[in-house]
DNA sequence: GTCTATAATTTGATAGAC
DNA sequence: GTCTATCAAATTATAGAC
């Protein structure tokens, strides 16, 4: 099983933004964890660390798009969804030693006023999960587009907010506090058939 | 009206974290965005880079600690405090042009698995807005010390959610979103008596 | 495509004059 | 306390051999 050189510059710099940053992270430290040439970096994304960054953005904003649904099915209707969610993202986080969080949350918050390309990037990533969970909360949860748009947006600001606060404090307490508040708001307004 | 040098500091560079973040800001730029000298951050901070980032963070970390109960008592009622609370926060970001959201969000989630220092001065500014806000949400809402700890968590890592999306997206949709969201679950709660 | 060497710049940090 | 000069190391980026 031979993962090609890219693919592995693109997994060891996802895997490093969400540590420690855009910033935090030097191009020789990724191509010494992708076990790659440093000139293989300027090969395969010849717009530097720029690029790279997009890339990474894009591709890992992909990758946790699938993950979505997956989890979602998991639970016998939507609000037990969504509790299930948060749970197993408060496992995995807590498991990795407060680490894997959001691949892109802090990427998001050191570039958005200061490189309008990336800001661009996180943006659509962003974008794309709340689409996606606003057609979950549509089909599945008989919400009206625009009430399951704004309770998609909040859920997924919960969840990353809730990152924030759990890797500072180390507890999963912020997960469950608003992976529990999302449920509640969703299940009533399910109640109501908005 | 003179601000000493080691105030001046301690502004600019809160200012300068918060757009950049911790990794994304240099000392030399700290110095000239300050007017200082360069050698005087050495003098008033002799721990260098990382001890004025620790005060930093606990310097506006205590003055936004200030802000929350002024902007709740704006409203009629708790929860229309909360609503007031997430419009105002929009309103001061959208006139920023998308740079004034969180001072600590950012550096919280760059130094959270790199600097353990670093990490516990961002876990101890978010816990004593938790703490105040729990506080807020007892007296004012007759919530029980658990439900209102609870709700303030949640209320705060919405909010800091909804920085981050909206930061990306350029848009004050997150924070409506998060705000109405956690508003009528509050209002529930407290028509509940908890 | 792989890999090394190096350029040009910037970083955090220090020494020491004033 | 203020301010300048400078250091060693790290940064992004490039050139070019293989």
């Amino acid at each position: 099983m031979v993962v090609p050189t890219r693919e592995r510059i693109l997994i060891a710099t996802a895997e490093l933004f969400r540590r420690q940053g855009y910033n935090g992270t030097g191009l020789k430290e990724i191509a010494s964890e992708a076990r790659a040439p440093f000139g293989s970096i300027y090969h395969h994304f010849p717009g530097g660390k720029e690029q790279l960054g997009g890339d990474v953005i894009r591709t890992a904003g992909a990758m946790y798009a699938m993950l979505l649904p997956a989890v979602f099915d998991g639970g016998p209707d939507l609000v037990m969804g969504v509790r299930e969610f948060f749970r197993l993202a408060g496992q995995h986080l807590a498991e990795s030693g407060w680490q894997d969080a959001c691949p892109i949350a802090t990427v998001a918050l050191e570039v958005a006023s200061v490189n309008e390309r990336l800001r661009a990037a996180t943006h659509e990533v962003f974008e794309r999960w709340i689409e996606d969970a606003t057609q979950l909360l549509t089909e599945r949860g008989g919400l009206s587009p625009d009430a399951a748009r704004a309770r998609a947006i909040a859920m997924i600001a919960a969840l990353e907010g809730a990152f924030v606060l759990a890797r500072a404090s180390r507890t999963l307490e912020p997960l469950h506090a608003a992976g529990e508040l999302v449920a509640s708001e969703l299940e009533a307004a399910i109640s109501r058939c908005e």
